[in-house]
RNA sequence: GGCCCCAUCGUCUAGCGGCCUAGGACGCCAGGUUCUCAUCCUGGAAAUCGCGGGUUCAAAUCCCGCUGGGGUCACCA
């Protein structure tokens, strides 16, 4: 059975673009292989906790349609799904570890940590722990006894390679000596990242785990703890870290990194996933639409690149638009009505604009920009009627005259008018959109005058008479 | 700085020893269609495959070194 998952601790005021890249590979690869998705909280960090976090994390997630199908929400039988609701197992497995020798109680004061850090810094060495409480475990019991707070650390030993194959890099191997004695239980009971996915990724039998690069140099330690338990170890796949246009980490400074954002900006969720799915990763066919049960029929981990892609927005919006063409048009009126629903949009407006505006938008949020003049009158001109007023009276009486007011009656009558005046299509037309929308640009002039009506069009001609 | 990962057009990428005088996509430029914009169509510029050594009859493709970029070194994940 294969089972994947994906970890986001809550402390972000929602999911990173970059995790929901990873865990819409692992919801795919899961799904390809009649696996299960999982989604497990890690909210270990109580000072980094942010209220809120974990539920806006869970409904982005569902926004875009990457469900678990276990999770905090969705229940199954491998919870809690919560790190916070399994204290007991870590504190537990911990105790375990001790027994086995592989973990010691350290009672070492944070002054003295740093301490030895510094010291070890100017030694040009390592800094790390110089398990000086190993040596003196027995003391370390009576302090404890006393009262004194501890912690549980690995006591990782000190020459020896660990070597592990991840599924997009090959093998990789580091020497215990470029490890610290991590510590796996803090002195409030919870346990570190170590601990907590070491334990909850064998309790909630992950068999694969895919997650961001930048969780490479951490493995061997996860790896030790695995062996420690005499645990069979997962399949490890670390995908590529998402990057800013400079190439560093994806980052708030530099990119919008929450992912409703580009939600709220207007993009469609099968868009945004259709973009990540090429991050990293191509279609065998060199295919770059494609939707998600496409992606889940030809994915495979394999052939996803290990080089660091950088997020480019503009290729995003070219995908979205896509997306916006390709969509029926009652449901892109849907969208678009849902998207401005606080401008409560007259229903039969956005129906009948939307064939004009689809193929001019990149996001939802393109809407209003193209199709304002429909529900509001030219607030300010790009242009001034002063040499044109003869003419426009012209053509309010043509206007006047036209019937059935239909977009081909319109046109035609206008050019007639144009021809008759001889004045050039589209100086004439350009004045017209003007005194109609008060732009430069519009979608299609006569299509954009049976909308607006006959009625309103004279009006707004008048007006600028 | 130590350790680890990586390296093809500006960007996303194809390529897995000969089919590559390196292909596609976005973006960009030019032209066409058109009453504006957009769509659409046509064409173009854009990578001496980071550099230097090997291996081989043959290397973008394999090996080594260098350089560059990135990640990571917490009682954060």
């Amino acid at each position: 059975m294969i089972r994947t998952r994906i970890a986001p601790s809550p402390t972000g005021e929602d999911i990173h673009i970059g995790n929901l890249y990873t865990a819409y590979i692992n919801y795919i690869f899961a799904h390809k292989n009649d696996g299960k998705f999982l989604v497990r909280i890690e909210d270990t960090d109580q000072t980094r906790k942010v209220e809120g976090s974990e539920e806006k994390i869970l409904s982005t997630l569902n926004a875009f349609g990457v469900n678990p199908d276990e999770s905090v929400e969705a229940g199954g039988e491998y919870g809690p799904y919560r790190q916070s609701d399994r204290l007991e197992l870590y504190k537990k497995y911990a105790d375990e570890l001790i027994e086995k020798g592989s973990a010691y109680y350290c009672i070492c004061s944070r002054e003295r940590l740093s301490k030895v850090r510094e010291e070890m810094k100017a030694k040009k060495q390592i800094p790390k722990y110089d398990k000086y409480c190993l040596s003196r475990q027995d003391e370390v019991q009576k302090e404890i006894n006393n009262g004194a707070e501890y912690v549980i650390r690995l006591n990782v030993p000190t020459d020896e390679e660990v070597i592990f194959q991840d599924v997009i890099r090959g093998e990789i191997r580091i020497n215990t000596s470029n490890l610290d004695d991590q510590v796996l239980l803090k002195s409030d009971g919870y346990p570190t990242y170590h601990l907590g996915v070491v334990v909850d990724d064998y309790l909630m039998k992950i068999s694969h785990v895919i997650r961001a690069e930048e969780w490479i140099s951490s493995t061997p330690k996860h790896i030790l703890i695995y062996k420690a338990f005499g645990w069979e170890l997962p399949i490890f796949a670390h995908v590529p870290i998402l990057r800013n246009p400079d190439k560093s980490k994806l980052s708030k400074r530099k990119n919008p990194v929450w992912a409703s954002w580009y939600l709220e900006q207007g993009f469609l969720p099968e868009a945004v996933l259709n973009y990540l799915a090429l991050m990293g990763w191509s279609h065998p066919e060199g295919k770059e639409i494609f939707d998600a049960e496409e992606f889940t029929r030809v994915f495979t981990l394999e052939r996803i690149q290990p080089v660091g892609p950088v997020f480019d927005v503009t290729k995003l919006e070219w995908m979205n638009g896509q997306y916006i063409m390709a969509l029926p048009i009652s449901n892109l009126k849907f969208l678009i009505s849902n998207f401005y629903k606080d401008r409560n949009l007259d229903e039969h407006i956005v129906e009948q604009s939307v064939p004009l505006v689809r193929e001019r938008m990149k996001t939802l949020k393109d809407y209003w920009d193209i199709a304002a003049m429909f529900y509001q009158s030219p607030i300010e001109y790009e242009k001034d009627f002063t040499n044109q007023k003869e003419l426009l009276e012209k053509v309010v009486h043509t206007l006047e005259s036209i019937s059935p007011w239909k977009a081909s009656v319109i046109g035609e009558k206008l050019q007639d008018l144009a021809t008759a005046e001889e004045v050039k299509f589209g100086t004439f037309f350009m004045m017209l959109r003007i005194a109609l929308s008060g732009k430069k640009v519009t979608p299609p002039l006569n299509e954009s005058m049976e909308i607006l009506g006959k009625e309103e069009c004279i009006t707004r001609i008048k007006h600028v008479i």
